[in-house]
RNA sequence: GCCUUGGUAGCUCAGUGGAUAGAGCACUUCUCUCCUAAAGAAGGUGUCGGAGGUUCGAUUCCUCUCCAGGGCACCA
């Protein structure tokens, strides 16, 4: 019996008992959102606890109480739950027989990595974009949370059914780049930066690659000035571009889609008009493009946003804002249902202009598109910018930290809670250190596989019934609730909640590890009892490593 | 000024209208001849920033307010 299958029972009980006084079930439409169960604090309070007698009494016309009378009564003629009773001002807490709740060993056993999956946004197709830093230097602190929060984001959609690309928007076009290409020229020749050149030391580092590339760049130079610029932006961007690649690839953060600015400046090979000249017309044709002061504009205020926006200058130059018009337009046309940013906070003047195109462009702003905002992120304190030039670069990070405590520390927490890191905690190998708890918890279950099989201990047998400790029905409980969290965290797209529910199945795990052997002492037999516990171990340790994997970090078997 | 996100234990922070608001750390004690002590057990901690309101019930929702971060371009 899961929780799942309780709330769905318990809907249909609902539903019949307003059926049974008169009324019309479609009238109260109880669905099993509405009859979700809560693990209860308290374990007094049973396994699983409802309060829909205090939240439907009204509806139904009785009080509470005189309504979870009637429930309790059909609940426990519920196959597999032991009791129902009434507690407080009206919750029902109930209590499953010991083999009902044993099931589930043998199911997240049975199912493997597939356990947790579930279908609530099934026939989703989602783009997800985030990171999206500029081409023009290596990826910093805030870049790294929201590459390590988006991807988790990704894989917990993907775990609850939707279909999602990770994609990633090159700004490689316009006045950043030419910066970038003069700074890194500089550079290379040995000349003192243009003053308002890229700070950072990479600088010098490119404009040493780019020497090396190009041997004749300083003739070139002196030749034709341009020339050399246009070789060593592209040479300094293509180097640039491949090491963040290959810097979110060793931080185990895959993109599907890199998705380049200039495509949407470029015409067609016979000179068709460019994504952003069609996108134009495009927004024309809705109805929302009008022209003032020489410029073209996009009345985006009728979508909420608190300007409208220019969409081509008076000098006929395109705004930024027109590729990112022209940028939904393609995801759009792409075919997903839903778009995903996910922001800085310094960024978080987009939210109105990006909703607002969507709605221009005839989608539903209220569903087909989503801006999340993250907060900044702080390590030991220091502020750090790449523009500033005081950057900490991922690279650096993941040689400190490591791909996995760096995941997991940026995804244990909410993306618009201000966040602060002690670089020294994030690499401690003891216990204060979150992840190496929960990896720990994942290598004990190896461990204790490998004593058993060297002990003889089998799953030859199931008997569930005999889980009856407390700490076997904590533990099965935390196991049954995982499928709703990972929904959870879907719905709500907080990867932060898988973190923090594995440190509670890990505190779990290493009470039942304390409490109840797998592995008989001495000479005492090996009996059911240890071979279905084997069972619960393996359930556990699947489910450490399927949470872990939501986060992209890995669950190793020794530690 | 306007928009936006925070304010919860000494610290870092969880908490999708429910029962006595939680976890880790820090502090004090215990527990390894036996499956990994990187673990477990015990000990106390709060004007949930403040004031109103909605509700059977508010840390959670609404309004106002105080404090802090971020944002308000025919820049990219």
């Amino acid at each position: 019996m899961t929780p799942q299958e309780l709330a769905h029972a318990l809907a249909q009980i609902l539903a019949a008992n307003f059926a049974a006084r008169g009324g019309d079930a479609a009238e109260i439409a109880v669905t099993e959102q509405d009859t979700q169960l809560e693990r209860p604090k308290n374990r007094e309070h049973g396994d699983w606890a409802s309060n829909v007698a205090m939240k439907f009494a009204k509806r139904i016309g009785t009080n509470p109480r005189a309504l979870a009378e009637e429930l309790v009564v059909e609940i426990e003629k519920i196959d597999g739950v032991a009791k129902a009773e009434i507690a407080g001002p009206g919750f029902m807490n109930i209590t499953l027989d010991a083999a009902s709740a044993g099931e589930t060993a043998r199911r997240v056993v049975e199912q493997g990595a597939d356990y947790g999956r579930n279908d609530v946004l099934a026939g989703q197709r989602i783009n997800l974009e985030f990171v999206s830093a500029n081409p023009t230097g290596p990826l910093h602190m805030g870049h790294t949370r929201w590459a390590a929060l988006g991807d988790s984001t990704a894989r917990v959609l993907r775990a609850s059914g939707a279909e999602v690309t990770n994609e990633y928007y090159i700004n490689d076009a316009g006045s950043q780049m030419n910066k970038f290409g003069r700074s890194v020229l500089a550079a290379a020749l040995g000349e003192e930066a243009p003053e308002d050149a890229y700070p950072g030391e990479y600088i010098q580092t490119l404009g040493a690659q780019v020497r090396e590339q190009l041997p004749n760049l300083a003739e070139l130079a002196a030749e034709d000035r341009d020339a050399a610029l246009e070789q060593t932006q592209e040479l300094a961007y293509q180097l640039q571009l491949a090491e963040i690649k290959d810097s979110l690839e060793r931080f185990n953060v895959h993109f599907d889609v890199y998705f380049s600015e200039r495509t949407l400046h470029a015409k067609g090979e016979n000179g068709e008009p460019s994504p952003i000249e069609l996108s134009i017309d495009r927004l024309r044709e809705q109805g929302h493009v009008f022209e003032e002061d020489d410029a073209i504009w996009v009345r985006t205020t009728d979508f909420g946003d608190d300007k409208d926006r220019v969409f081509t200058r008076g000098n006929g130059i395109y705004t930024y804002f027109a590729a990112d018009a022209a940028y939904y337009l393609s995801k759009m046309d792409r075919g997903f249902t839903e778009k995903i940013y996910l922001l800085g906070a310094d960024h978080h003047g987009y939210i109105g202009r990006l909703t607002a195109i969507a709605g221009a462009a005839g989608d539903n702003i209220e569903t087909d598109i989503t801006v999340l905002i993250g907060q900044m992120v702080n390590l030991d304190g220091a502020k750090l910018s790449k523009r500033a030039g005081n950057i900490i670069e991922l690279t650096d990070l993941l040689e400190w930290l490591g791909a996995d405590a760096l995941r997991y520390w940026l995804a244990r927490y909410p993306a618009d809670s201000p966040l602060s890191l002690d670089g020294e905690k994030v690499r401690s190998r003891t216990n204060d250190n979150p992840v190496f708890y929960v990896q720990y918890a994942h290598a004990r279950t190896c461990a204790v596989d490998r004593n058993a099989e060297a002990a003889g201990i089998t799953r030859e047998a199931f008997a569930p019934e005999l889980l009856t400790h407390e700490t076997e029905t904590d533990l099965l409980g935390k196991l049954q609730q995982y499928p709703g969290i990972v929904a959870g965290a879907a719905e709500l797209r907080e990867p932060h909640r898988i973190a923090r529910f594995l440190e509670e199945l890990a505190a779990v795990y290493h009470r039942w590890y304390d409490n109840c052997r797998v592995i008989p002492l001495g000479e005492e037999p090996v009996t059911d009892l240890h071979r279905t516990r084997l069972w619960l171990n393996d359930a556990a340790g699947q489910v450490l490593r399927n949470g872990l994997d939501l986060l992209g970090v890995s669950a190793p078997e020794r530690l």
